[in-house]
DNA sequence: TGTCATCGGCAGGAGGAACG
DNA sequence: CGTTCCTCCTGCCGATGACA
């Protein structure tokens, strides 16, 4: 293995780090980055892809012979674990981080999904996959009494309601309970790889991108209803985000803000959302300074 | 001095490989 | 065959530098 016959390049550590390993002190964590490049630099000069193993043994060997200046401490300088975790773990990291987009150097290749785009060169996609939180990723069993072609009866019956009667129509107890008995069909659509894109999903599910249509589907595929979320949220976190804004008296823009009478709460009845909403308000105002949101 | 774009470090999830 | 380990991948965010 090439790792036998590396050499880390201690000629090229910066000076600062240089005295730090005389005196016994800790690494500035400027000179250990900088120390992390210089060493994978020379790794990749061997292997372009080093691996785990071998950043643990490159690691290994810069704690045992500078332990007060590399090795994992506690606050009492007692050695934690086995003292080379960190850093290994960093050398590696910063691997994986240059060899970013490097597709000839991978050690493992990937699962190949190609896709054609409209330029007519292909591409390999990873499907979507079940994430956190969800409960109802991918429904194996349709509704009962209900077959393939039914739902898509269903499906044609609903974009049709949309087309005449628009995007209001989503609050009739008919659309409700095809978009209900759907779920299933729509969430294998939404699965599928490669994935489809917003025009196809707007053309098949149009009451999907709707308020209620993207609430309702998410509700069912977390459990969660995200408007009680959201409001519980506001709640519970709007006086904070208050208090920080108003920590931020350089910026005038947050000030004035915060100086206006709120008139932005859409449920301004409620003196209890206020909190809430104006924090959010802020929140978003905030990020309106810089950018758009899109 | 403020804004913006880019770089780089880090956390954490997904899934394949290795292991017991 | 189930569990653990490791790699791949992505998003977030602070640091940095260019520029007005």
């Amino acid at each position: 293995m090439w790792i036998s016959e590396f050499e880390i390049p201690w000629n090229k550590m910066p000076a600062s780090l240089l005295k730090a390993t005389l005196t016994g002190q800790r690494a500035r964590p400027e000179d250990r980055r900088s120390w992390k490049r210089i060493v994978v630099s020379a790794m990749q000069e061997v292997c372009q892809n080093p691996n785990k193993a071998a950043c643990d043994e490159i690691a290994k060997i810069i704690v045992s012979r500078y332990p007060s200046t590399f090795a994992d401490m506690n606050e009492e300088d007692e050695q934690l674990g086995i003292g080379y975790y960190s850093l290994a773990k960093q050398l590696k990291t910063r691997v994986e981080h240059v060899n970013r987009n490097n597709v000839s150097e991978k050690i493992r290749k990937p699962r190949i999904m190609s896709q054609t785009s409209d330029d007519g060169s292909t591409k390999t996609v990873r499907s979507k996959v079940d994430s956190y939180g969800c409960i109802n990723w991918q429904p194996k069993c349709v509704p009962e009494g209900e077959t393939a072609e039914s739902l898509e009866d269903r499906r044609k019956d609903i974009a049709a309601i949309f087309q005449s009667a628009g995007p209001r129509a989503v609050d009739r107890p008919d659309v409700d309970e095809s978009m209900r008995l759907t779920y299933i069909y729509q969430r294998h659509m939404l699965n599928s790889c490669p994935p489809p894109s917003i025009g196809e999903i707007e053309e098949h599910w149009p009451f999907l991108l709707t308020k209620r249509g993207l609430c309702d589907h998410f509700k069912t595929l977390t459990g969660i209803d995200i408007c009680d979320r959201v409001g519980e949220a506001l709640q519970s976190k709007g006086t904070r985000i208050i208090n920080f804004f108003q920590r931020q008296t350089q910026n005038r823009d947050i000030q004035r803000l915060l100086a206006e009478p709120d008139r932005h709460s859409c449920s301004a009845s409620s003196d209890e959302a206020l909190p809430g909403a104006r924090g959010l308000h802020l929140s978003f105002g905030r990020c309106n300074c810089n950018k758009e949101i899109h």
